[in-house]
DNA sequence: TAAAATAATTGGTCCAAACCAAATCTGGCT
DNA sequence: AGCCAGATTTGGTTTGGACCAATTATTTTA
């Protein structure tokens, strides 16, 4: 018999594990914990670390290398090739002819469905992983590319929290289509300190209502969340 | 020292096992001796006729399934998908775990507010192109295949009616999703001359409301002719 | 000191076993 | 017949271990 109460957490449930290490590793890319070019634990020692089979590890590996945040030499060892800095990263086709009114129009028809169903599906460990960039969110005052990044990284856990791949497909392209115009707009340095401690409120908010399971409220702060990225990416001057 | 000797083969040679059973059961399905729709040897049989341990079985089963040749399911078994008669587009990998709820839901997000988008920004030219597909639909009234396709490109067009290229893209992706979801559908002779005449019925409702401008119209019958596929996609037998 | 041999480390591949959950089959009951 | 409970089968996940090949570090040797 299903228990109503949701698994156990902290340590990887069965049929999760896999999925545990490919968050807690590619957060560790993504906030650079691990940085660019830095060789990254063995396979032996991250299954020790993690407390996992090695076999464990390499799934989650072959997933990072699929995605493109690593590479990997016999003998060598694994390497951070994910770059924050990536001028380089291809974009796809329609985020190019994707104008910053049309990405607005996208993002006020999805996300705030899209937080409802996270804030029902996503599991305690989905909501960890949450709280880690938050937290790092919040270490960062001045840099709007660190800060863009994890931003984009916190909209990406929450549309995984929904559970649904046809969803997180859509709003890669959704996220594809928004780091394009904050390019621009972190060029014109619209992305002032100022700026960023507004998002810090609101992300902050936004996590507070997602934790406690307040859907309404989590849709709201999505919403605001919007409005701010419109003040930000539709000023003209 | 590497011995001058070819590698003593028929078994497997040491590290291209995984590349052998792909090669095999590959082969053995192109060549239709596992045909279409048939369920293959369980992953332990295959194993044992293999002279291979099952987990490499499943590595090679893994690698047929993102190509799109099998199927697998959990208790039931695996199946070839692969249609030697062309009618085999490649659907998007996303398409394939995407469950027909968790379509229903992305539609369910998407269509109302896209009709809405189309309703507005459609040009005459746009909408009579829609007419044009609509005349077509209504000559079908038994074959499911012709209907769904001519209903897809209906969709599409409501789509490209927005004027919004990543709201097209994402459309895209559900319309993958939307084709796989009623393959299998239609597979089970769901789709009757009956239900077909229902949808025509819809889409001529919904017709007459994007020509006539009236968006709430419009709407609802979106979100009809969405229910109507609900009840297609997750009726149970 | 420089080159060569050797050891240690690292990713790559494969195997064997255990357990889970979904689906299916089976036997007995009404 | 029809239904239901339980045994069985099937894919899904994870563990742990063994060996290989590429690379790097270390030691030995000329």
């Amino acid at each position: 018999m299903p228990s109503f109460a949701p698994p156990p957490d902290n340590a990887p449930l069965p049929g999760a594990t896999v999925k545990y290490v490919i968050e807690t590793l590619s957060t560790r890319i993504v906030t650079q914990e691990y940085a660019t070019e830095e060789r990254l634990p063995s396979e032996r020692q991250l299954a020790q670390d993690l407390g996992v089979a090695r076999n464990t590890v390499r799934e989650a590996l072959d997933h990072l290398e699929t995605r493109g945040l690593i590479r990997r030499r016999a003998g060598s060892g694994s390497f951070v090739t994910y770059d924050p800095d990536g001028q380089g990263e291809a974009l796809s086709p329609v985020a190019a002819e994707t104008g910053p009114l049309q990405l607005q129009v996208m993002r006020g028809i999805l996300e705030p469905e899209m937080v409802r169903l996270a804030v029902i599906n996503m599991s305690p460990k989905q909501i960890e992983a949450l709280s880690v960039v938050l937290s790092k969110m919040e270490t960062i005052h001045v840099d709007p590319t660190a800060f863009v990044r994890l931003e984009e990284e916190f909209h990406r856990l929450i549309a995984e929290g929904t559970g649904n791949p046809l969803l997180v497909a859509c709003y890669n392209l959704v996220l594809d289509a928004r780091r394009q115009s904050f390019r621009a707009a972190m060029y014109r340095r619209h992305l002032t300190p100022a700026r960023i401690a507004i998002y810090q409120h609101g992300y902050n908010g936004l996590f507070n209502a997602i934790a406690a399971r307040d859907i309404e409220e989590a849709s709201e702060f999505m919403k605001l969340a919007l409005i701010e990225d419109q003040r930000l990416l539709l000023q003209e001057e």
